[in-house]
DNA sequence: ATATAATATCGTAAAATTACGATAAAGGTA
DNA sequence: TACCTTTATCGTAATTTTACGATATTATAT
């Protein structure tokens, strides 16, 4: 018996990596905070909404979605504040849109990392 | 005076989408849990830790970081349970890795959508 | 000036997240 | 068996998030 000795922790064969995060400090920070804005489903709603509704105001998300109107300024204010997307005050109201050039940041970034 | 008629709303060059958000139903769901687990600074800070220690131990990361054991316990389950991390029982351990076919779901995805 | 419309902000309650110490569970060792 | 190691889970406190109604703000219309 006993042919070889137990070897106690082959177990791991290194795997290649399938992504280098390789980010830090403040572009960190912004990307968590993206991917933190984005890590809900009614603030994903109003980012899909936007996609086919460019320049739409306030109160048609607040029509499209079955939450009061404070909750979605506040959600709103979510996805302005991580820079996914821009208010622009037209009057009374405020026409919201993806943040185009924030967006393309994301996406760069997390092509690179992930 | 009064040479034009003020129109009421040019002010909207539908700008061309830059991203599609083409996604819905479970897939939907999933990428946002993912978006919700990458979106806390610990949990990214672990996802980056074993990108350059893959196999550690849960031991290994609570050295790292500055946080308590069960905290980082706690931490890993909602990374297990996002589907980005695996954890691998070894004897009385655990061998955490990135989770390499779901991340490479994940890339897949947020290249499609954004 | 007053009224209306649209939206942001305030105050607050409920729920979820984050963190910790203590304990339990599971595996290895003497 | 008894002990040690490692990690997950439990119970709980503090913080944050989510949601709402009410109110303030800002611009337009009368």
């Amino acid at each position: 018996m006993a042919i070889a000795t137990k070897e106690h922790k082959p177990k791991f064969i290194t795997p290649e990596p399938c992504c280098n995060l390789e980010i830090d400090g403040l572009e960190q920070e912004r990307l968590v905070t993206m991917f933190k804005a984005l890590g809900n489903p009614t603030r994903f709603e109003i980012m899909k909404y936007l996609v086919t509704h460019p320049g739409c105001i306030t109160g048609d998300i607040v029509e499209y979605l079955p939450i009061a109107q404070a909750t979605v300024s506040q959600h709103l204010k979510v996805l302005r504040d991580a820079g996914l997307i821009e208010g622009i005050i037209d009057g009374p109201a405020t026409n919201y849109c993806l943040h185009n050039e924030n967006i393309t940041w994301f996406r760069k970034k997390v092509g690179h990392i992930f």
